[in-house]
DNA sequence: CATGAATGAGGGTTCATTCAT
DNA sequence: CATGAATGAACCCTCATTCAT
C-alpha cells in the first residue's frame, strides 16, 4: 500500500557498515541515556548514530534489546574492576559514581523490565557482583552485619539516581555527601 | 447526502466557575502527579478536574506553574507536621513515604527547574523545615553532629524516588529498608 | 518530553469548523474507501478533507468510528429507498450498484468487524431491509422459494466487490451482466 | 568502552542456488499469499523461502513478476485439470473453492494489472479453460444457453473473493451457499 | 473568563528498495 | 549471482498549545 518514491536515495555504504552501525548505536545509546534518561525517544539514538531508523530497529527490536547490549557493557566493566580481592563496598559506588548517569538507566531497566528475559540476567549479575564485595567485607569486619545485599543495591540504586537529576558541575559534591551517607549507614556499630 | 449533527455545546458557568475551577485543577494535579508521576500529560490534568484546556493554561501557564502550586500545599502540610516540638527527622520521612508520590514530582520538580524564580521558594521552604527539625535532634543528641541539613534533604529526595519506582506492593518493605538505612546514616557515632 | 516549537502555526478556525471538519471527513472518507477501500491510510481521510490529523481523531478514534458513520448515512439511504411497497430485489441490487464502491467498504466492514459493537447494528439492519423486500417478493412469486435471506446477502456483497475492481468504464457492462446473473439465480424454478 | 563483536557472515551458496531459489520464491509465495493475501509484505516471502532480499529482486523484480508465476502454475494445474472430457463448471468451481486464497490474489492480480503485458495472457489461458468446458456443458445442455463465458468467469471471481474474505471456520458453508446460487443461476430455464 | 475544538509536530514502527561485499 | 544490511519514507497515534466562540 505504501508508495515510497526512490527519488534520490543517499548513501548506502552497504553491509560493511553493519558491526560499526551497532558499535555506534551502543555508543550513541549511551550519550542519550546518559543525557536524558531511559525515556529518551528511541529514534534519538539513531539519529545520534548517524544511521538509519531502520538499521537501529534491525540491530535492536526494541528499547530493551539496546539498553541490555549498553549495560551489559557497563556490567562486564563492574565485574572486572571488583575482582581484585582487596576491593570495597565503596570502590563499588566509586564506580557507580564514574558511571552515573549510565548506571541511572540501568537501575530504571532493572526495576521496571525485571520479568523481561533478557533483562533479568543483568540484574543476577548485579546482585553477584555486590553479594561478593559485601562477603568479603562482612569478614573483615568493615561493613555493618545489619547490612545486606539488599541494603547496598537499594543505596547504589539511590546514589545514580541523585547522580543522574544533579547538575553536571554538583556532582562531585553530591557524590561525595551521598557516599559519606552510605558509609555512616554501613559502617559496624 | 451527509447530515452534520450540529450538537448542542455544552454548559459554560462563566466566570463564577474560576476560583473553583483553580482548586480542582490543582485537586487534580495531585491524583495525576501522583498515578502517573511529573511526566503525565498535561491534558490528563484538565480532563480529571472536569475543566477546559483553555482554563488549565490560564490559571497555570505552563507545567511548572501547576506543579508549584501543587506542591505549595504539600509544604504548607509539612510545615504544619512539622511544628510540634517532639517532632523528629524520622516523623519527616513518615511523611514523605505517606506523600510518596507526589513527593517524588515534588523533588523532581525543585531538581530540575531549581532556576526556575517560582520554584526555587519551595526549595527554600523545605530546607527550613529541615533545619529546624535536625537542630533540634541535633540538641537532643539524637542525630551525630556529623549530620548536615543537605543530608537529610537528600536523603528525603532519595526515599521519594525509590519509592516511587516501586511496585505499590512492595512500597512497604522497600519504605522500611530505605529508613533503617537511613536511620543508621544518622544515629551518633 | 515532546517539544513542539510553535514557530509559524497555521491558521485555527475554532471550533466553529467542528461539524463542518466532520462532515467533512465523512465526505472525504466516502471518497477515499470508493479510491482505495477501507484499508486505505486513515491519514489521507485527514489530508483529503484539509483537516488536521488530531481532528480526525477527535471525532473518529478508530477506523471502524468513522466507517461507522459513513455507512450510516449509506444504510439510511438504503432503508428509505426501499420502503415502498412496490420496491423489489432488483431494485435493491440497481441501488447498491449506484453505491458501488462504497458498499464494497461497507461490506469489508460488516464482515471484518462483526464483533464490533457499533458495527453490528448495521449488519442488523441491513439484513431487515433485505428480508422485508424478500418477504414481499416471495409473497409475490417473484422470486423462488429456495432464496434465503443469507443469499441475498450474498449477492449483494458479491455485487459491490466485484464493481469496485472494476474499471470505471466497464462498471455497467459489469453491473449489468452480474444483475442478470443473479436475477436468473432467483428466479422461481 | 564498547566491543563491537563482528559475527561471522553466514554462508553464500553461490550461482548454484539460482533455480532452486527461483522454485523456493514461488512455493514460499503461494504459501503467504494464500495466509496473507497479496498484500502481505513482500520481504515476507524472502523470508519464508530462506533467501536474500536481493534475490528475490533479481528474480521477481516486482509483485506482479512473482504473482504471475505463481499463478502461472495454478494456471497449467486448472488446465489439467479440466482436460478430461467429462468435467463440469461445477468441478470448475470445486476447484477453485479447492484454491480459495491463491485464486483470490489470482483474481486480484488479473482484475488490477489488466494492462500489464505479463498478466494478460494468463486472463487469456483462463478464459480458454472456462469456454472449453461451457462448449461442453452447453453441448450436453446441463447449462442453459444464456451463460457465457463472461459469465462463469465473473462467477468464479466471485467465489474466490467471498471465500477469500470469509473465517476459514464457514468456508464450507460460504462455499456451498454460493455453489449452489451459480447453479441456479446457470441451469436451463 | 470558560470552553473545547483545531492544529500540527514528534516519536514509534514497518516495509519497499538499493547496493556493498 | 547470492546475501543481507542500510536507508528512508509512510503511516500510526498522542499530545502540547492556540484560539474562535
Amino acid at each position: 500500500m505504501s508508495t515510497p518514491r526512490p527519488e534520490q536515495a543517499k548513501a548506502n555504504r552497504g553491509p560493511a557498515a553493519g558491526p560499526g552501525n551497532r558499535a555506534a548505536l551502543i555508543a550513541a545509546a549511551r550519550e542519550v541515556y546518559a543525557e536524558e534518561g531511559l525515556s529518551a525517544p528511541f529514534s534519538a539514538v539513531a539519529r545520534r548514530a548517524g544511521v538509519g531508523q531502520g538499521s537501529l530497529y534491525r540491530h535492536f527490536p526494541d528499547r530493551a534489546a539496546l539498553a541490555v547490549a549498553v549495560f551489559e557493557e557497563n556490567l562486564a566493566d563492574l565485574e572486572e574492576f571488583t575482582a581484585p580481592a582487596d576491593r570495597t563496598i565503596d570502590d563499588l559506588l566509586d564506580r557507580v559514581v564514574a558511571q552515573a548517569m549510565v548506571s541511572t538507566a540501568f537501575i530504571d531497566l532493572i526495576t521496571a523490565d525485571l520479568h523481561d528475559p533478557r533483562v533479568a540476567p543483568l540484574g543476577i549479575r548485579f546482585r553477584d557482583v555486590v553479594s561478593r564485595l559485601l562477603a568479603r567485607e562482612h569478614a573483615l569486619g568493615h561493613v555493618g552485619t545489619h547490612v545486606e545485599a539488599e541494603d547496598v543495591m537499594m543505596a547504589t540504586g539511590m546514589l545514580a539516581t541523585e547522580l543522574a537529576r544533579t547538575d553536571p558541575g554538583q556532582r562531585d559534591d553530591v557524590a561525595r555527601r551521598a557516599r559519606a551517607l552510605f558509609r555512616a549507614a554501613f559502617s559496624p556499630r
